[in-house]
DNA sequence: AGGCTGTACTG
DNA sequence: CAGTAC
DNA sequence: GCCT
DNA sequence: GGTTG
DNA sequence: CAACC
């Protein structure tokens, strides 16, 4: 008599063990000696139902995770232990066949789904960083990397009163001088120019040099002076030199009718430089003619950009933001109790007033990004379910079916007929989208009437304006609760305090994103090891900037 | 000469 | 892939 | 555009 | 006791 | 949820 075949050893079936034939095997799984468990326990075997593995992978996860009849704790354990190895149930069935055990690896199959990204389990420590120990919690600059200590001090010192004017410049700011106003005005003319002709980089550097300008409290006399400031090289210097002379730069003040137009279509959302510039050169007026003459440019994007146009471009009061994040609130309880939703952005900086809705939604605990975005689709269709939600700017396959009328509706407007075809994927990792508030909750009735783009009449048909509620644009972007850190520090900005932290990342031979700080392993083709993404803090004081609560990161330049 | 923040979504 | 947005 |  | 990770 | 302020 021999021990029968699985004496001794555990078994895990995935995702559940309720369907007939897993039954049929789970019977004879305890007929050869093996016991069934539904929990990791030592050498425990797992194993997930063949019709949830192709190649070795795992597919239809929607399904699969529909299924799952364990706790989400246990998944979580799963995902997140790289040591795990998991097996095709064939291989249990073929087992028993031969009545042997076979060699597993023809079996092998991966838990996560197309995953191209970066898996990270949540619990791991810091990989050791000795080569750059010293930036730890000291909050001083270590010296050995920085051969340009001056010159940064010098600009974070800059930096330190430009943002503190920004602040108190939300009012009146008659106690700060503008001793170089004529060379500031240009600069900005020119800046803006360059964006507007998509010409990133170029503008971007008259960006650099305004501010190293705004944030230089001497009047400028010459061109030798402004050389020598940062980011002002010969091309500004030699036209800082004309201004100088002759009081203004030639050929900028001419109001131009182009740039003025290149404005109005790119304060559109989904209209960028490239589309705008295209319509500018081809004698495009206004939106109007471009639809008729450029109907491929009008995604259904470009649509609600245009339906709510005016809407968009006014600012959003403070305290109206926290009303949105209210009423959010409410519904993610009734989703799930243990999510929490988070205001960001320039709403965390402090901001009086926001240009959009900035949120963060994750779960405790929750690493795995399948079960929010369950989590986010419901709370989605909870808030469309209200008429919260006037329009999306993004969807995965299910919402897709869900705002598939209220998207062919506008299409149709538009004179389309081709009707929506939702996009493949599954698994939503944030939304966007038009949100208004029930008309009895209105705040204060904007009083600072701001100067704001307006449709031209002939492109006014498309659009929905209402005086009392604006329809306001707002994100929700997930988080895994390992990331929460490096996706705070993403959403909170401003802009400049991103870039700032990135560049120091790359200099050290690290990647910033709103993933984690991971050492970056570019060429060689391993995946890049997670340093830190949980810990907001640590983040920056690996890359040496001393903690700063959001209200100051609203910086202009590099730190 | 090549970088300039790094990632997700649309079509 | 380009374009757009965050 | 500027910087390395 | 509310905020942060 | 747990640790923190």
């Amino acid at each position: 008599m021999k021990c029968p075949l699985f004496t001794g050893l555990s078994f895990l079936i995935l995702p559940s063990i309720e369907p007939p034939r897993v039954q049929f095997i789970v019977k004879l799984i305890e007929a050869n000696g093996g016991s069934m468990v539904d929990s990791l326990i030592n050498d425990t075997v797992i194993l997930i139902n063949d019709t949830f593995v192709e190649s070795h992978t795992l597919r239809k996860s929607e399904l699969f995770h529909s299924e799952w009849s364990y706790d989400e704790e246990l998944w979580y354990k799963l995902v997140s232990n790289e040591q795990l190895e998991f097996f095709k149930l064939s291989w249990l069935s073929e087992c028993l066949k031969h009545q042997k055990l076979l060699d597993k690896a023809d079996f092998r199959a991966r838990l996560m789904e197309e995953d191209n990204g970066n898996s990270n389990s949540p619990h791991v420590d810091a990989i050791s960083i000795e080569t750059q120990s010293s930036a730890e919690d000291t909050e001083v600059e270590d010296q050995t990397l920085d051969f340009d200590v001056q010159t940064e001090l010098l600009k974070s010192d800059a930096n330190v009163m430009a943002s503190q004017s920004v602040i108190e410049d939300t009012s009146e700011s008659k106690s700060t001088v503008k001793p170089n106003l004529a060379l500031t005005r240009a600069l900005e003319q020119l800046f803006k120019k360059y964006r507007l002709q998509g010409d990133t980089y170029r503008a971007r550097g008259y960006q650099l040099a305004l501010q190293s300008i705004e944030s230089h409290d001497k009047a400028i006399t010459s061109e030798q002076e402004a050389l020598s400031l940062p980011n002002i090289g010969p091309s500004i210097a030699s036209k800082i030199q004309t201004i100088l002379k002759l009081g203004s730069l030639p050929g900028l003040n001419e109001a131009d009718k182009n740039e003025e137009l290149l404005d109005y279509f790119m304060a559109c959302h989904g209209v960028g430089a490239q589309t705008a510039r295209k319509w500018v050169s081809n004698g495009i007026t206004s939106l109007t003619e471009a639809l008729k003459a450029y109907p491929s440019d009008f995604t259904w994007n470009v649509l609600f950009g245009w339906r709510f146009y005016e809407d968009w471009s006014v600012k959003i009061p403070r305290e109206e933001c926290a009303d949105h994040l209210a009423l959010m609130e409410k519904a993610l309880r009734d989703v799930d109790s243990s999510a929490r939703i988070v205001l960001t952005g320039s709403y965390r900086r402090g901001a009086a007033t926001c240009g959009d809705i900035d949120t963060v939604l994750y779960k405790p605990g929750c690493d795995d990004i399948w079960t929010l975005s369950q989590i986010l689709e419901k709370l989605v269709l909870r808030l469309k379910g209200m008429n919260y939600i006037r329009c999306p700017l993004n969807l995965n396959h299910a919402l897709g079916q869900e705002f598939k009328p209220m998207i062919e509706t506008l299409t149709h407007a538009a004179g389309f007929h081709e009707s929506y075809v939702s996009g493949p994927k599954e698994v939503l990792k944030k939304f966007y989208f038009g949100g208004k508030l029930p008309s009895n909750t209105t705040h204060g009735l904007s009083k600072t009437e701001q100067q704001v783009p307006r449709l031209k009449f002939e492109d006014s048909l498309m659009s929905e304006s209402d005086q009392n509620t604006h329809c306001r644009r707002v994100d929700i972007l997930l988080s895994r609760w390992s990331q929460l850190g490096a996706v705070m520090i993403y959403f909170t900005g401003n802009d400049d305090f991103n870039k700032s932290l990135r560049i120091r990342a790359t200099k050290r031979g690290w990647k910033l994103s709103n993933n984690g700080l991971y050492q970056s392993n570019a060429n060689t083709e391993k995946k890049d090891l997670l340093i830190e993404s949980f810990d907001e803090r640590r983040i920056m004081s690996l890359l040496g900037v001393v903690w700063c609560p959001p209200e100051e990161r609203n910086i202009k330049g590099y730190i």
